[in-house]
DNA sequence: ACATTAAGTGGTG
DNA sequence: CACCACTTAATGT
């Protein structure tokens, strides 16, 4: 966790459940509160000029969604929908901020939290401006295998539909269907009943 | 069993 | 590559 359940609770934190495909907050919202995953994931998406969906980010267990906003002045850029069934733990902004001054471990968990994301947003920023579509994918494959502990081949099992892996990368779903089946030609990844491990 | 979503294929521009 | 059409496989109610 990210930060302390009880300490969240503490500061007045309500538990909130949420079904998959229910929003948790929409773009151009206000910022109110501070969301902590205690179970499930959620998506950050947004639509774009011609009704496409862009995935943003994947969150999980433990993670917070979308706190930095908590810290500037502006809207929501995106939507943060679950994916699956959630148990989120929600705090005001006010009592959030008040946590922060009088936790200093907590504040600088948050801290690092997002310099952690912000960095992998660089990397996948780059992975995904790549012109070349295999590369935007084996990049993404990289990426999302750089969290688990094991390095071995076809140890990461990727948790995504085809087309969720599209709207990361911004590719259609059969080029992502395409590809992956070059790359299990090529032995660089290995498909076992339409899952994918790499 | 029926409806819906996901995976996979072929062909076109 | 994207886009379109369509088949088959997997899931859901």
């Amino acid at each position: 966790m990210l930060v302390d359940t009880d300490l969240l609770l503490s500061f007045g934190g309500t538990s909130h459940n949420f079904n998959t495909n229910d929003t948790i907050f929409f773009e151009n919202e206000t910022p109110k509160y501070y969301y902590q995953i205690i179970s499930g994931n959620v998506k950050l998406n947004y639509t774009d000029e011609d009704g496409r969906e862009l995935i943003q980010s994947l969150l999980t267990d433990g993670e917070s969604v979308c706190e930095l906003l908590l810290f500037v002045d502006e809207k929501y850029p995106m939507n943060a929908v679950a994916i699956s069934e959630c148990t989120v733990i929600r705090l005001a902004k006010e009592e959030f901020l008040k946590m922060l001054k009088d936790h200093p471990k907590a504040s600088s968990n948050v801290q690092k939290y997002i310099s952690k994301t912000l960095y992998q947003k660089f990397i996948m920023m780059q992975n995904i401006s790549s012109p070349s579509a295999e590369k935007r994918i084996r990049g993404t494959l990289q990426y999302f295998k750089s969290f688990s502990d094991n390095k071995a081949a076809y140890t990461y099992e990727v948790k995504l539909t085809r087309k969720q892996f599209a709207c990361i990368t911004s590719l259609r779903t059969e080029t992502v269907i395409r590809y992956l089946k070059k790359l299990e030609k090529e032995e660089i990844v290995k498909i076992e009943k339409g899952k994918v491990f790499y």
